[in-house]
DNA sequence: TCTGGGGTCCTAGGACCC
DNA sequence: TCTGGGGTCCTAGGACCC
C-alpha cells in the first residue's frame, strides 16, 4: 500500500493522526436471539446448524459467553458442542435425544442461524454508526471501522466511544466492544482486548507499548500457520516482531512479512474507507459423509449454481468467471474455474459450466461441493439488454467447453449430456484435461465480448 | 479441532503479447 | 528458432477472517 512519491518536508493531509474506532458486537447472533427471546438472557446460547437429532453436519456460528464456559467455541463441530453442552430440549422425555441423567444446569439453548433477522438488527446498529462518524467501513455483519477524527479528540475519545456503546445498547439492545486507536489494525486489536463489553483506548504515544506484549497470533492476519512459523523464528510477541530484522520476514512471507512488521510497530497507513462492491458470490454445502456416486453431487451442483446465479441477479451483478469447489477426504480443497470473454447474467450457463468443471471429480469421494461466480461487474444502465443477450442461449451455450459447436436451447440438454460423456471418456483415457482457453472458444463468444464492451 | 458457510487477498506458474 | 525483458491475464492453491 503506497501513497506514491512525497516531497520531503511536505506534510500531506493523509498523514495527520487519525482517530479510528473499531466496533465489534459481542457474540452477535446470540445477542440477536436474546432480543426476540429475552428468556435466553443469562443462559448458555449456541447458534448454529445441525443440532437437531438426525442431523449430523453443522458447526457453531456463535456461542454466548455462558456457553463458552462449557467449552463450546465458534466454528466447532456441532456434535462436539452437544457433547460439552447438551441441548435443553433433551430434558423433555418425549425428545428423541432425551437423556434422563441430564440436569437443567448442564444444558444450553440451540438456535438455527437466521441471517435475515440478524441483518435487520445489524442495520439498526449501522445507522447509529453512520450517525457517529463521517466514514464507516462495515467489515462484516457485526463489525465496523469508523473514522472519527473530525468528531472527537484524544483527550475525550473514551467519552465518545462510551457514547457510541451506550447508544447501541440503549437503542438496539446489543452489547458491543469498542477499540480506539490511531490506526485500523490497532483499533481492531483494542476492541478485542477487553471483550465482552470492552472499551479500550490506545493513544498514539501508547501504541508501541500497548502492542509489544501481545502474542503474535493476536495480530490481524496472523493465523495458526504464520504464528507457528513466527515462533519458529523466535518471535513470540508483537514486540519481538517490531524489534526484529524485517528482511528475513519479507523473505519468508513476502509482502505480508513487511506488513506484519509494520503492524507490529503500530504502523498502518490505511484510511478508513467505505466498502466497495463484492468480488465474488459463492454457495457451498457439505454432505453428511463423503459421496462417491455422481448423481447426488451433480444435484447439489445444480442447486448451488441456481442459488449463486440468483443471488448475482438479485444484486445486479454480471459475472465473467464461474468456478466449482470439491472437497475430498481427508480435507483437500480442489477448485476449478473458467472465465468467459465477457460478463454475463445467465443461470443456465452457470449450471452448465459448473457441471463441466465438476466432471473431473464426479467419481471421487467428495465431502463438500461449492459453486462460485467472480469477476463481477455491477452494470446499471445496460443491464437489461445484457440480460437479454446472456440468456438467449445462443452463443453463450458454446462457452461450456471445447467441442461444442452449436445447438439450440431445446436440444442442448441431451447434447450436453452426450458431450459430457465423451469428455469423461477422454479424461479416463488419460488425456491432459485443460479448460478451454480463450482462443479455443468459438467465434460467438467474441461477439459477446464485443457487445459488452460496446455497451459500456 | 477431524472440519459449516461466505468471503478477501496473495502467490506462483504458464500463456500470450510486444 | 535455442532465446531478453516487461506486462497482463488466467488458474489453482493457500492463509486468513468472521
Amino acid at each position: 500500500m503506497s501513497d506514491g512519491p512525497r516531497l520531503p518536508g511536505v506534510q500531506r493531509e493523509d498523514d495527520e493522526d487519525r482517530i479510528v474506532l473499531h466496533v465489534d458486537a459481542d457474540c452477535f447472533y446470540a445477542s440477536c436471539e436474546r432480543l426476540r427471546e429475552p428468556e435466553l438472557e443469562g443462559e448458555p446460547v449456541v447458534v448454529g446448524m445441525g443440532y437437531e437429532p438426525g442431523e449430523s453436519v453443522g458447526a457453531v456460528a456463535t456461542a454466548s459467553y455462558e456457553a463458552r464456559e462449557f467449552g463450546v467455541e465458534s466454528a466447532q463441530a456441532i456434535s462436539t458442542a452437544l457433547e460439552r453442552l447438551p441441548r435443553r430440549a433433551a430434558l423433555d422425555p418425549e425428545a428423541p435425544d432425551h437423556d434422563p441423567d441430564l440436569t437443567r444446569e448442564e444444558t444450553g439453548h440451540y438456535r438455527p442461524v437466521d441471517m435475515d433477522y440478524y441483518e435487520s438488527i445489524a442495520e439498526e446498529v449501522q445507522s447509529i454508526l453512520h450517525d457517529c462518524a463521517d466514514v464507516v467501513r462495515e467489515v462484516s455483519i457485526d463489525e465496523a471501522y469508523l473514522d472519527v477524527t473530525d468528531r472527537t479528540a484524544w483527550e475525550v475519545a473514551d467519552g465518545f466511544a462510551r457514547h457510541v456503546k451506550d447508544r447501541i445498547r440503549r437503542e438496539v439492545g446489543v452489547v458491543v466492544s469498542v477499540g480506539v486507536a490511531p490506526t485500523m489494525s490497532a483499533a481492531k486489536i483494542a476492541s478485542d482486548y477487553d471483550k465482552p463489553d470492552g472499551l479500550t483506548v490506545v493513544r498514539p504515544d501508547e501504541l508501541r507499548e500497548f502492542l509489544a506484549p501481545l502474542e503474535v497470533n493476536l495480530l490481524h492476519g496472523v493465523g495458526p500457520v504464520t504464528a507457528r512459523e513466527l515462533r519458529e523464528m523466535g518471535l513470540e510477541t508483537a514486540g519481538d516482531v517490531a524489534a526484529a530484522d524485517p528482511e528475513p520476514l519479507v523473505e519468508r512471507f513476502g509482502e505480508r512479512g513487511r506488513e506484519l512488521y509494520d503492524r507490529a510497530r503500530g504502523e498502518d497507513d490505511r484510511r478508513v474507507e467505505p466498502k466497495g462492491d463484492p468480488k465474488s458470490f459463492s454457495r457451498e454445502s457439505a454432505f453428511a459423509e463423503p459421496v462417491a456416486e455422481p448423481d447426488p453431487k451433480y444435484e447439489q451442483i445444480e442447486t448451488l449454481a441456481a442459488a449463486v446465479a440468483d443471488r448475482a441477479r438479485r444484486e445486479g451483478a454480471l459475472y465473467r468467471t464461474v468456478g466449482v469447489k470439491a472437497v475430498t477426504p481427508p480435507y483437500d480443497v480442489n477448485t476449478r474455474e473458467r472465465s468467459l470473454p465477457g460478463p454475463v447474467d445467465d443461470p443456465d450457463l452457470v449450471d452448465r459450466i459448473a457441471r463441466d468443471l465438476f466432471a473431473e471429480f464426479e467419481d471421487d469421494p467428495v465431502r463438500k461441493v461449492g459453486v462460485r461466480v467472480a469477476n463481477l461487474e455491477f452494470a446499471s444502465a445496460d443491464q437489461a439488454s445484457l440480460e437479454g443477450w446472456g440468456s438467449d442461449g445462443g452463443s453463450s451455450t458454446d462457452a461450456v467447453g471445447p467441442g461444442s459447436d452449436d445447438g439450440g436451447d431445446l436440444e442442448s440438454e441431451s447434447q450436453d449430456a452426450e458431450e459430457e460423456k465423451e469428455e469423461k471418456k477422454e479424461k479416463k483415457e488419460g488425456s491432459v484435461d485443460r479448460p478451454a482457453s480463450r482462443d479455443e472458444l468459438p467465434p460467438g463468444q467474441t461477439s459477446l465480448a464485443d457487445f459488452t464492451s460496446r455497451s459500456r
